[in-house]
DNA sequence: TTGTAAGCGTTATCAT
DNA sequence: ATGATAACGCTTACAA
């Protein structure tokens, strides 16, 4: 691979110019110039960046880090934030930790030897560890999607218990009285914070959330099915259940089909991310959706802030969710 | 942030020895090793991967490029390459090139440039100009998903002439006659060949293959919707429909349930990629699965034994997929 | 077993 | 406007 002191030879210069007509950082002869770029294109050079990133301790380089790569919520982070980074120069390296603490741990430690200029950040849960870690190494970062209140650190979240008011709300105005949810894992902030939103928006209509109308789940499509057969045995059976995400609440469409249960008929079903599957299965999936793009050049927007040296610890970016009713909520047809 | 200069300082030696402690590269007496370790750890250093890279002229790093992130086939992709790879110590940098050219080639110039030990590869489509720029560049990489024969460039693909035959041998068995294809973008050869295994296969049973039952989608929802209107409009409309991935298939199931036509009842559909979706959606997609995770271990085991040095070159490496069959299609029912 | 010195390919500083 | 030189943080001869 052909170095910058090629250039320099064949163009009869310096390295340092060489460098300068390169960076447009100082004023070079028109003269000069043109031998330089005459000089990389004959010798298709390219600089290196380890090297300049060396030199000028910088990298170019934004991480990643997010559970898993084959899931809606995270394959549209990578999605847009690559976007995001890419507009401005960065590239973007991806770590998936599988939701388990150690690995996340493993992958935040190498981006600080990799000397990442930024990290974007969807922790395990509330037990991650790698917060210490990256607080000392004073890498730029934001957290995304899993935040917890009252840290010092920069964080970008919808407003998750507006999320759960709108679910709320949408039933509640339908005429639903025996309304359930089926939740997230207990340990992500962000499920309490739906499930808070949710049950005191019912509390505001005089409707009730007995414990045995919430169902756990753990955001995948099997807990939708295992939550539906709970919630809908027995008699007093619900009437409309929000299920915290999209993939239990096709599990939930998934179990009323195979039992013969109408949808919207006999119960209504709303989930929440608007994934492209929301569209796609029958019937239509209403859903609380959230402003992943927006989130994502909030994200962007704040590491580079940080990235360029504007203090960020703690700050907050909220974005706001919005219901999308399709086929699979209606109001209730006949009186309770 | 420290560096080993800072160490060796702290343990009294020399740098050297200190590289040599961390390397494990050569002999260091046991009383030095603990005075070092014990300097690195209570200065907390990390050894900085950009420099070590610039010396050793290694990166750790592999680039992985795919269309885009939202979408199962490359989120998969991402998915298990990123698995092995840092099982093998590399980090993985992914770019999305959104099937635009100007794209692909300018990020596969930023791996070059970043000097990447190697790239895994999901062309644009046969259009792709990034060829001879990685040819030159002599990066070790390995072509997936979208390969070209007859290239000197290593590749790994699924046999997608058989996963045409498996299709079209599961529609003809069943008895149907009228059999249907919804392909995607010609300019992707595994589309050709998917449809040149479905198309010969069915020769073999007699069964021909008009022209006007191959609609021409693009591996989106909406084309499936599109196709299996035009394929299912009209007097001796099909009785199964074979969709080239399982957006198209769900597309088609999504027109069907709209329509009132019965799935697999009056129309059998088969699906291709076995994706999340398959299971999700009523009824239960039958498709033609591929072998993602073979696949990226042979990628991953291709691109390391390239840069280690092994020439490969032309390599070929064919991964079987095989059909699931679910509820979306059975044998006709009644003679045609 | 340990250390010295040179070098990886850039860029920043200081001269000229 | 251009160049010489040192430095970024590490590894690898080579020497001791």
């Amino acid at each position: 691979m052909k170095a910058m002191r090629d250039v320099a030879a064949l163009a009869g210069v310096s390295e340092t110019t060489v460098s300068r007509v390169i960076n447009g950082s100082s004023i070079v002869s028109a003269v000069t110039r043109k031998r330089v770029e005459r000089a990389i294109r004959s010798l298709r050079y390219k600089p290196n960046l380890v090297a300049s990133g060396l030199r000028k301790k910088n990298s170019l380089l934004v991480g990643l880090v997010v559970p898993e790569a084959v899931h809606f919520t995270f394959a549209t982070l990578i999605q847009h934030i690559h976007q995001d980074c890419t507009a401005r120069g960065f590239d973007v390296l991806v770590g998936c930790h599988g939701n388990r603490p150690e690995t996340e741990e493993r992958f935040i430690e190498g981006l600080i030897r990799r000397h990442v200029d930024g990290i974007i950040f969807t922790r395990v849960s509330d037990e991650s560890r790698s917060l210490r870690l990256l607080e000392r190494s004073k890498v730029p970062m934001v957290v995304i999607d899993r935040a917890v209140a009252n840290e010092r650190i920069a964080h970008v979240v919808v407003d998750n218990r507006a999320a759960g008011a709108l679910a709320a709300r949408h039933f509640a105005e339908g005429g639903h009285r025996r309304i359930a949810c089926i939740t997230g894992r207990e340990k992500i902030a962000l499920c309490r914070e739906r499930l808070r939103g949710f049950s005191e928006t019912l509390d505001e209509y005089g409707i009730g959330l007995p414990a045995q109308s919430v169902f756990p789940g753990d955001f995948k499509f099997e807990s939708g099915i295992e939550g539906a057969r709970a919630l809908l045995s027995g008699r007093n059976r619900a009437s409309a259940i929000w299920a915290q995400n999209d993939l239990m609440a096709a599990g939930v469409l998934k179990f009323c089909a195979a039992s013969g249960i109408a949808v919207p008929g006999e119960l209504s079903v709303v989930g929440m991310d608007n994934s492209g599957l929301s569209r796609m299965i029958t019937p239509a999936l209403s859903t609380v959706s959230q402003p992943f793009e927006e989130m994502c050049t909030e994200a962007v927007g704040l590491l580079m802030a940080a990235i360029h040296g504007t203090e960020t610890y703690g700050e907050r970016r909220m974005v706001e969710p919005h219901l999308i009713v399709r086929e699979s909520s209606a109001p209730r047809r006949s009186p309770a």
